[in-house]
DNA sequence: CGGTCGATTGAGGTAACTCAAGTGCGGTGG
DNA sequence: CCACCGCACTTGAGTTACCTCAATCGACCG
């Protein structure tokens, strides 16, 4: 079991895994509302099943709302590292605010950025297999997460037989997203990733009731380029270009969107494993003048 | 059931799949609803629980052994589609014998290759998420497939506990497979793609029981070069260089491994995504200890 | 035997990388 | 307070790894 201990609003507990210094940089940002807010004073630190299923925008049924499991919270400074790849796994993680990503070490000790978890994902899954964790996960501002115990997790779908399809559809819902990742590393070219990305963080903010219009950036040029697989001049680049073509407005980590339908459709010539014959070459006559469009759009750069 | 509603996406063809039966020749007027009593006898058709955990890997306990649930095979001909992107999902594939594809198809018709299922591999897990499948799975060669269908896999997570956590350990095993995949594509050369591609190729033969020193490709370079995000050209020309550095031999499909060793350690210099320098360095005065751990134990191969 | 398809190989182009210089901000110390 | 320094970012110039286009060749198949 977990210290079951509400009172403590400041959890050592993971201090074996958390020996980072504590520099309490709070980001002077555009937070609407209720984020950084969430865990006012130290009384919220343990949410219910309602709570929980909301977070992660599961339906919540009768049954889940009289449900009085509790889940602790814990909090986490910027910089400071949720687990380590190789660390026994034991539970799963609910963002309920802040940002993090989750990255790959290589031999060289490189990092490779895989996800950028924000408010109502869930991190950590990679762990379930070998019962370690595959990935390492770090807070890119102060962040608030709920844990979930796997074998909670599992006596969940145990009891309550309607989260059980829930909780393979979030495990789904991630593999899908991994999917649409692999899609974009091997087939778009440098901008249409970065477009990519805007959009997706846009989407993103506009879901947490943020605004998708102008937001900033939690993350460095260098770990976008980590997560897209392009170098951080590249990111750069691409967003100075971005702004030059009045597609966005870029300062610094300060990025608005002015044209998110040229963002969305901007692709660019197919680089790599594109040509698809008979299939590909039908279809690629039939849109022939929307990707002329396209180039047109950016050609003028 | 296998998908016999007529009123889906391919309904004419999806009938013609379920008329093929690989072994059987006959029949040519069997409806799919009618499949149950009257194939059993031909040959292995079904399967039991014990025989699909030992097909999946997954450890069999003495309930599962007593389990006496069955469940259908299938057959696919070389070429044949098993399902097709946006179809109704229900029901997850385990592979008996045979090769396949998944592959995305974008807005040009354009293949992206997701994954290669084989011998033990499940598929159709994306389906869970959105009730469609997200991607479209092709036989490579005749297939023997274990259908299993989504409502039967919950409830035997349900009834049998031990099996629920194998569950979940599959799909966490898929999720990080992708996790590897979009490492690969965002930080490796085209040569150690091709590379790891091949050592990953040897080690699921072996798994299989086949020669992990010579085997055949299943699919063609371009469907290698769409999975690894190359070209075919490149692929061709990376094999060929390979093989004049005798690290493989190479005819048309058939590879030879002559050094795995070199292929597994084949790096190159880092081309992308790489250079860890300021993030690496404050994490390493942050985590000092960690990181330079990992840094010893592998910096000095 | 011609037609199609997959694979190989060459020549040339270019998108993205590498290296490098320079800016601006934020923190720190004299 | 300002000088300094570290770090993130921008921008430029040159390089190269991979792509594109194209020709050739062999294998398979009706």
């Amino acid at each position: 079991m977990l210290s079951t201990n509400p009172s403590e609003h400041r959890p050592e507990f993971q201090a074996s895994i958390l020996h980072t210094n504590g520099h309490a940089n709070s980001h002077p940002n555009v937070h609407p509302n209720s984020m950084d807010a969430g865990w006012q004073r130290q009384g919220k630190l343990w949410s219910n099943l309602k709570e929980l299923c909301e977070a992660l925008r599961i339906p919540t049924t009768p049954s889940v709302a009289e449900e009085e499991l509790l889940f602790q919270h814990v909090q986490f400074k910027t910089g400071q590292r949720i687990y380590t790849i190789g660390q026994s796994f034991d539970t799963l993680y609910i963002v309920h605010s802040g940002f993090l990503k989750t990255v790959l070490i290589d031999e060289f000790g490189n990092e490779q950025v895989l996800s950028f978890p924000m408010k109502g994902d869930l991190f950590g899954v990679d762990g379930i297999h070998t019962k370690r964790y595959a990935s390492e996960a770090v807070a890119l501002s102060n962040c608030d997460l709920i844990l979930l115990p796997f074998k909670k997790f599992t006596a969940l779908g145990r009891s309550h037989a309607e989260l059980e399809h829930a909780m393979y559809s979030v495990m789904s819902r991630e593999l899908v997203r991994e999917q649409a990742m692999v899609s974009m590393l091997g087939a778009l070219s440098a901008e249409a990733r970065v477009a990519r990305f805007l959009v997706s963080l846009a989407e993103r903010f506009a879901d947490m009731g943020y605004s998708s219009k102008l937001f900033n950036l939690r993350m460095t040029r260098h770990e976008i380029g980590s997560y897209l697989g392009l170098t951080l001049e590249t990111v750069s680049r691409t967003l100075s270009a971005f702004n030059e073509i009045g597609l966005i407005t870029v300062d610094q980590r300060s990025i608005g969107i002015k044209d998110a339908d040229a963002l969305k459709t901007l692709r660019r010539l197919p680089p790599s494993s594109s040509r698809a014959k008979q299939v590909a070459a039908k279809k690629a006559r039939q849109n022939a003048q929307v990707i002329s469009t396209n180039w047109s759009q950016l050609g003028t750069a």
